[in-house]
DNA sequence: ACGATGTATGATTGCGCTGTCATTGGCAAT
DNA sequence: ATTGCCAATGACAGCGCAATCATACATCGT
């Protein structure tokens, strides 16, 4: 199985001699279409497949100083909601000349910043973090960076340039309220590794029940989030308070596995006991009963985090900048009552 | 939220000049780092960091014509199992020189070849593939390329160098034996997307089901995988099938979305019925009852499939190559009969 | 008809780094 | 002391491309 050493690989300038143009116009072609006269171009084109020639891309991002590629720094790979965003995100590139380079920080701050640096480093065309728990040092260098930033999954951060997202702590307080309306009265909370967002979606909760006089039960672990997890932490919430008729989720892992220790308990749902997860994950819908959650839009985040870095990559710096609430919608399914 | 240009970036120069040696020095410490002295590794290395300096990749690409990119091409992203493989593929990367990059080339070949003449054109550290539907043309630059290539997922696939995965026929082959040996007599196969693996998995059940004279009874769909869709396949099972006692499923989607539809029919299982999912994925296991299905190792197909490219980049060619079987294993549970 | 303006193309240069080969100095063997 | 060798370091060139500036030619208005 020994490998032959890669053939020669044709460069722009065999581009050239063979269709008879400088290599600058060859690189043209690529770059600035619009500059090459349509027959010189369509000439250069027909060479380019006929040599199977594929630009290097070092040698591009060495001379001019920028790349094709698009960050993409994430908290978690293990986590259904970021492989939507990165769906999304790839879809929206593909098919253009942007790549998407993922960086995996594990929810470590010092290790975003130190993905910040050397992503910043390669003059990506944007970046897109997720979360606003960057440190000092991190911020200061998004702000400075040369290239858009996209902050995503939160609407209530600090603006760099853009930032696409929703409101968790309106969403989950709407939920809970919603719970309310619903007559359920005693309603706890569960939350497995409790992120900003986790926290955010904690502090709707606290402010509903707050407002509203009631008594907070609150059940959370700084685990990742998994369905038997959740079933644990129902467990510990009703150990403590026996008589809780309703809880909200975390998220949708957290609240599966609530499902199911209700259904072992043979706890009816929605009758005795309401349940709201979050995010809404596709089979949460085809449960016995249909599980309600907190619908979110992560797919879109990615994509349209990406498809405004690639309409802003070329644009004068100051305009484009702000906050896109992609918003949220309460699915009132089968684990909660009507309304 | 102007910016301001990024500041002058220190370059290998600059730290060579500020610890009084010279650039190939500065650059042998991160390239070469046992051909530099002790001490002068440590100044070298004081300055760095007092400097802030990071490598520009695209200028280390283009003047050794390598790059420490490890390229991962999948055929979809809209799907855990290849999750698990990015995850275990980013979690080995980690800490290493190497970048992970991924490509998404949604199950068609073509795609999947101009991917790979991209990536190649790169000079990739080395290049994970999945599955084995590529063209001829794609087989043949594989073949040529001048890094190390791993095929993952699949074992029946001729090998370029390196091959990790299972063999899902004979996976397959054991869950429907189970399936029989538990006293099952009128097994089902459900399926969705049949791509390659699919394909296999289907292979085996007809095996087994005509080695033991029995009638094949199958149910499948080009759209991708989810709940819905096996809770569908399912009912067109009983529908042409009204006696079926089993099914043995292409994924746990499908296994999961058919465990609900028998929970609505009040279908007993596993006395009446029996259900061996493929995968294992997490959730099947707080079911109640648990979900029977195939574990598979995709996290360690990732992870392993980095660390050997690692372990191999800068290695003589012809070694480490064959065939590694990861192997599967039944998970007996709560919706299949005891043996 | 003439310069003014614009469009298409080319020549030169250097981006930051590493491969290659050369040089230096220290040390063991003779 | 001389030779040979190896380890440590340096000088230089060039990787493939695109920014910049220069040039050639066409088009237009007066």
């Amino acid at each position: 199985m020994s490998k032959k050493k890669s053939r020669y690989a044709p460069t722009l300038n065999d581009v050239a001699r063979e269709s008879g143009v400088s290599a600058i116009t060859v690189s043209r072609c690529f770059r600035h279409p619009e500059k090459v006269s349509d027959t010189v171009r369509k000439r250069v084109m027909e060479t380019v497949e006929k040599l199977g020639y594929v630009p290097n891309s070092a040698a591009s991002a060495l001379a001019s100083r920028r790349t094709d590629v698009i960050g993409l720094l994430l908290p978690s790979l293990n986590n259904n909601v970021y492989l939507d965003v990165v769906s999304g995100a790839f879809d929206r590139a593909h098919g253009t000349r942007h790549a998407i380079q993922i960086g995996n920080h594990k929810y470590s701050p010092l290790e975003e910043e130190k993905l910040i640096r050397i992503f910043l480093q390669q003059n990506p065309a944007g970046l897109i973090v997720a979360g606003g728990e960057q440190t000092e040092a991190a911020t200061e260098m998004l702000r400075e960076a040369d290239c858009r930033v996209v902050q995503i999954m939160d609407t209530d951060v600090d603006p760099i340039d853009l930032v696409i997202g929703l409101d968790h702590e309106k969403a989950a307080a709407e939920a809970v309220a919603g719970l309310q309306a619903r007559g359920y009265q005693r309603i706890g909370f569960l939350g497995a590794r409790m992120d900003t967002r986790s926290q955010k979606r904690l502090a709707g909760y606290r402010r509903v029940i707050g407002d509203s006089g009631g008594e907070e039960r609150i059940a959370t672990s700084p685990m990742p989030s998994s369905a038997r997890l959740g079933a644990q932490l129902l467990a510990d919430l009703f150990a403590r308070y026996p008589d809780t008729d309703a809880v909200f989720t975390n998220n949708d892992d957290i609240a599966l596995g609530a499902y199911l220790e209700c259904q072992r308990r043979a706890i009816r749902m929605p009758e005795d006991f309401g349940i709201v997860g979050f995010n809404d994950m596709d089979l949460l819908e085809e449960l016995n009963p249909p599980l309600s959650t907190v619908r979110t839009d992560r797919y879109r985040m990615g994509h349209d985090s990406v498809d405004r870095l690639i309409a802003l990559a070329d644009t004068a710096r100051p305009e484009g900048a702000g906050v896109l609430n992609l918003g949220h919608a309460c699915m009132w399914r089968g684990t909660t009552r009507e309304g």
